[in-house]
DNA sequence: TGACAGCACGCAAACGTTTGCGTAAATTAA
DNA sequence: TTAATTTACGCAAACGTTTGCGTGCTGTCA
């Protein structure tokens, strides 16, 4: 790897003579200029980021912590911001945290240590005490799940009205017996949707049934078996709701084994919108997320705090960017048979 | 952000003191260890990685350069490079580059200003001539996708085969009138996929028609046309074969969209397989990636090379790892109406 | 012709670390 | 007690850049 010095040395010229000429600063005479541009095309020179940055103070990374890359949601907003980064000269650092609050505490460091400009994270539901206090020493912005003890630039979602949208639609059809297939990831985003269904419930006077509720870490496989199970029980309600994109692949699936009809025996309310439930037979009725606008949120958010950052405006007023989620209604849910 | 000279200044040693003691290094006493590290945790030091990285010239960046993120292939392979990057101590550095060859260009230029460790890139079809120059200069794996003059160092699958197999499955099956709707990316996979469908085709005896064979990018719009130009058509096939998972979820809304029963007017294969395919009605038979396989070939490939540089082994043997595709059939095929 | 500005360049310090070497003290061996 | 070894620390150079300042040089304007 070729430095400004070999290149120096080897044209019989300062080093920083080199820098500003490959830099496009002015100082250097045009003549010398090129000859310097020249012979460091030729050779191959590439600067090295970690000189230039611990010189000038500058930052060059984003970090992107998420729980799972392969989910939808994740990768959409990892899109976004990659895209973002792009355009604005930054590289985006990726970590998948797998909800794993070490690993959490172990990547957020390591990116402090990489002098990130900024961190959107969803972080894990109960983060470690150190995790919150290394993401107030840069511009963080939490995605989906707030940190408690962290001031709050946040971008997150309306969960509850969603689910409770939902809920309202299928006791607006007359049903009696919904279940409720959710996430529970402790503390947020799992609750609220759960909230949305209870209060859903409660305002039409009716009290939820054990039997018919499950949560679960968002995983296929754990809907897969909370629906069997309900559905393989002596009364299985007559409509369901799914939680998230993950519950509702598996729940789906257990419908499909047990040969069971949407919507004549059972109506169905699925999580998110991927681009194939409307493959879906019927296509599927679900509670549509705000991902793209929940995107750019978050990514013009943290932007916004890395300027306020570099303009040396300490505390600024905080945000946090509300989405709604609605409902989008397809052929999987109908009134029930009596 | 405080430094190891606060630290020093601050506790009255050296800095060369500190750094031995914050990094566990010999030569410091427990006792002016204790301290140190007290002092360090209390104040919030953490380490400069450029500085770090710099003085060591050791590296802990990877880079990945892939087309999109969102496609389910590449956030697998995300997905497991991160988790493999987490254990070996590397940060992830990703990059969306569209296909676009000058996007592509410049970041593969600030993964080597970066000074990455090493690079795993599907390149886009047709790379320019100084990303090539520019991947020489670190351990790069080329994934799915050779790059032109490029020593091969990577992971591909055998696209051709597995397209063949569908055919030959639908030959077997009786169908004459089989219609492809693929990719044209250009240079490699695009068309060794087509290739299989041709070779499998010619062997049987039968000419390729132009009114069944498309080949477009890789876009769930494109897909959705074709198909739809292809069986709005006066003669459409009895049987179609879909080329990519994008081209997939297109043709499959266009069949819906048309009314055109699966498998009873058409049968049809679906490329990759995510896991809804099987909760399609009918349940989608596909060509399986081995998805899974190849991520783990790729990442430890690359790690592999990046060893190989520490050790200072100038150029091994080069390798070139197959994975195959192969055939999974469920419900979306039948014996054509006669 | 003298003063002054503007330009092209070099010098050296700085960014935050690490590390080889030197030295003094402490420990051990004889 | 003395010599040899080990230990604990400081000094200073180095990694590859950038940048403020200084120094000549050329050109312009009185």
């Amino acid at each position: 790897m070729i430095t400004i010095k070999d290149l120096s040395s080897k044209l019989g010229v300062s080093p920083s003579t080199v820098s500003r000429a490959v830099n496009g600063n002015s100082g250097v005479g045009d003549e010398m200029r090129n000859k310097i541009c020249r012979m460091a095309e030729e050779l191959g020179y590439i600067p090295n980021l970690s000189a230039r940055q611990m010189q000038r103070k500058s930052r060059f990374l984003i970090g992107l912590i998420i729980p799972d890359i392969r989910n939808h949601f994740y990768n959409a907003i990892a899109s976004v911001l990659a895209a973002r980064c792009r355009d604005l000269g930054f590289q985006l650092l990726l970590s998948n945290a797998d909800d794993d609050p070490a690993m959490e505490e172990s990547q957020v460091l390591a990116m402090v240590e990489a002098r990130v400009a900024g961190i959107v994270i969803t972080a894990s539901p109960r983060p470690t005490e150190r995790t919150a206090r290394l993401l107030k020493m840069v511009p963080s912005l939490q995605l989906l799940r707030r940190i408690p003890g962290l001031t709050p630039a946040a971008a997150v979602m309306d969960d509850t009205s969603g689910i409770r949208a939902a809920t309202e639609h299928l006791l607006g059809l007359g049903h009696t017996a919904i279940g409720y297939v959710g996430t529970s990831d402790g503390i947020s985003v799992g609750a609220s949707r759960a909230r949305g269904y209870f209060e859903a419930l409660a305002a039409a006077g009716m009290t939820p049934q054990p039997a018919w509720t499950a949560l679960e870490p968002p995983r296929a496989r754990n809907g897969l078996v909370a629906v069997r199970r309900m559905f393989t029980d002596a009364r299985p309600p007559t409509a369901l709701i799914l939680g998230s994109t993950e519950i509702t692949v598996g729940g789906l699936r257990a419908l499909k084994e047990l040969g069971i009809a949407v919507p004549d025996e059972v109506s169905v309310i699925g999580y998110g919108d991927p681009r194939w439930y409307k493959l879906l037979t019927p296509a599927l009725t679900c509670v549509r997320l705000p991902v793209a606008a929940l995107a750019e949120t978050a990514v013009t958010g943290v932007f916004r705090l890395i300027q306020r950052e570099q303009d040396g405006i300490e505390a600024g007023e905080n945000f946090v960017a509300w989405s709604d989620a609605n409902l989008l209604l397809r052929r999987s849910t109908s009134a029930p048979k009596l």
